[in-house]
DNA sequence: TTCTATATTGCAAATAGTAGCAATTGTCAT
DNA sequence: ATGACAATTGCTACTATTTGCAATATAGAA
């Protein structure tokens, strides 16, 4: 993969959130710095650096999220309110585990579902957070 | 979430196959049965058995993928030939863990990725399983 | 049963994301 | 530097998925 400038960009905007933005999202802010980049181009690099292990891919409502934070981590999914917090419960050795299936792993992606302690506590109403 | 005859056959066709079948050949497969099934309504019914815990979306390439095998296991993902490959490695009280972090889970999903057996062994041509 | 409230449906329109293609831009060997 | 080659880009057209809405179907009460 060689270098490109709005690849750059991309990685940038992304890293300089601690929030799990959306492609569109993302595509906006690199418009700030790149005015006419396409859409098309931040989907492909966004797909490239999950390929390659440089971001994570999250997957929550209607939209993909990104993760710009490598460090292996966990996401817990709210199902009420649709946010996704960090956690870190795995042992380190999950992906030597996968090797005696013949596998080469590079990383994995957990994410838990449930409900969160803000939707636990409104309970009695709607899902308002 | 009350019954629907629609969902029904969603169901029955996904717990019908072994693989990780794509939404649309999901409806596909429902047209067979119910001929004028729109694609709106197994989108719709794919998202809430998905959110219900009934079965499990895993994100792989261009495309959704769905599993209709609860049970908790884990999912090898070749990032070459994008096959989905079912492992069970994980400790049994990996939710528990959650807890602490004031988090009511029912569910996680695990993802690793990866590149499989036979994608190693072709390493010398392209990817060509 | 019949009625009522609301979840679910099919359709059509909107949005999210991908792929093809010709033009452009990094990279690497001269 | 210069040229060659492949990766990357923006554009546009396309496929995948979601949403709004009026019509229909289910569950529970009367």
């Amino acid at each position: 993969m060689r270098y490109s400038y709005q690849r750059e960009a991309v990685l940038e905007v992304l890293r300089s959130t601690k929030s799990h933005p959306t492609a569109d999202w993302i595509h906006r802010e690199v418009l700030k710095i790149i005015p006419n980049v396409s859409p098309a181009t931040v989907y492909r690099n966004l797909s490239q650096l999950v390929k390659s292990g440089e971001i994570l891919e999250i997957h929550s409502g209607s939209s993909a999220r990104y993760d710009g934070d490598t460090k292996p981590h966990e996401h817990l999914h709210c199902i009420v309110c649709d946010n996704i917090y960090d956690a870190n419960i795995l042992d380190d050795d999950i992906l030597e585990k996968t090797k005696a299936d013949g596998f080469d792993p590079f990383g994995y992606y957990l994410e838990i579902k449930g409900v969160c302690e803000d939707c636990q506590k409104n309970k009695k109403g709607e899902a308002l957070c």
